[in-house]
DNA sequence: AGAGTAATGGGGGAATTTCCCCAATAACAC
DNA sequence: GTGTTATTGGGGAAATTCCCCCATTACTCT
């Protein structure tokens, strides 16, 4: 029985290269690519895939957002975030969106096919120096009152907007992105304003780039 | 006769998806491969390659580091950049390095193979979106005055408009804090914009924090 | 069961930003 | 001197931001 992979990323490049990678291991079969959220989640309708491997940088969605509503509708398919990116941040939301596993691009080829076979059993897959964050995460965690990434209390939606804002996003843009109305982007935007005390998008920006949410 | 290719990233899976791309194109050999800036120098003593693909993001030195001691040791050895950064910043950066040419990896595949002709030639590629900078560079600088303070041609005042807006000021309140009036601000902020290709407060506060005009 | 919080979104309005148009003065260069 | 640039500022329009008001749904905690 072959393991059914999707790969979800906006470089061919990158498709090519997970392709030829996992080509020589016979338990494998990729049966589709798509380079956008909304591909993504139609292709997974179509081909039914295990696993998922999602590129966090998407042009519609971002990976996170795809994966929570590929867990929201298939809560059955296994989502294995591959990606450039190593943050606490991406670390830390991706998992709460449901991810099976999280594997920098960086890491061995050996790693990615262990992650995939760990997705397929149901478990899940850490790489060892954001493993290392969980576990710290959760020693200082006695009570643990949510994941407060030291964001001053930021709930999990407000901090994507923070995010889509920081980068350079207006409120309809970002509206766009998260497929929620403007007015709501508004009202987050505002109790982000009121939580960290600040009342401007430029004074965001610079919180942003403190708390390493962005790059400037 | 064939081109020489050399690969460097640091993402095995960027390598091998390249390389997978290259494979059909009967004129291509690529002679090695490279995951940091040190090591690809090193290489190109030994391998001598035509064309070296170079991302920007490396563990050692950055892409563009690496293409100026490239340039600097091997002349005659064209560069191309291949990266996920389409930045303005990066672009005419990797170009004043010594650059070949310059290819999102977002691009086409056929785009990279054109790229590499032209490259193996002398010649230049350049990616659409990025070739429009270049030219309005070019029309933006008839009499090249050269004001270059690594600010791309700010003024003095304009420098002053900018750190006072990149604080988080707002137009009026920079009208007060120089003793003019708003409509001069706006202007100023009008011209700065223009100037950079930025298009909001938040974009011209990452700008700031880039070029070191203040602290986020 | 009730309190609290997170997420959603509508209405309204004042302020601000962004992008055009226009022009005058001073300084400096060729 | 004629040309270029820097700096100054006004008018206007469209879009956006920012700050209030209001509410519903859902989930969790006690």
């Amino acid at each position: 029985m072959k393991i059914r992979l999707l790969l979800v990323d906006d470089h061919a490049v990158v498709r090519m290269g997970v392709r030829m990678l996992l080509d020589g291991e016979p338990d494998f079969d990729i049966v589709g690519e798509a380079d956008s959220a909304s591909e993504a989640i139609n292709r997974i309708a179509q081909l039914n895939p295990e696993v998922v491997l999602m590129d966090i940088h998407l042009p519609d969605l971002s990976g996170i957002e795809a994966t929570r509503e590929i867990k929201r509708i298939y809560p059955e398919t296994a989502v294995i975030a591959l990606t450039i990116h190593e943050s606490e941040e991406y670390f830390f939301k991706m998992l709460e969106a449901g991810a099976s596993g999280y594997v920098p691009k960086r890491a061995a080829p050996e790693e990615l096919i262990t992650a995939i076979r760990a997705a397929a059993r149901g478990d899940v897959y850490i790489y060892p120096s954001l493993a290392k964050l969980l576990v710290k995460d959760y020693l200082g965690q006695q009570q643990p009152t949510r994941t407060q990434n030291s964001l001053d209390g930021l709930t999990s939606r407000e901090q994507e907007v923070l995010t889509l804002l920081a980068d350079g996003a207006s409120n309809n843009e970002i509206a766009e992105a998260l497929s929620i109305s403007p007015k709501t982007v508004a009202r987050h935007r505002e109790n982000i304003m009121g939580k960290l005390n600040l009342h401007s998008r430029t004074e965001l920006v610079k919180y942003a780039i403190r708390k390493g949410i962005i790059e400037p």
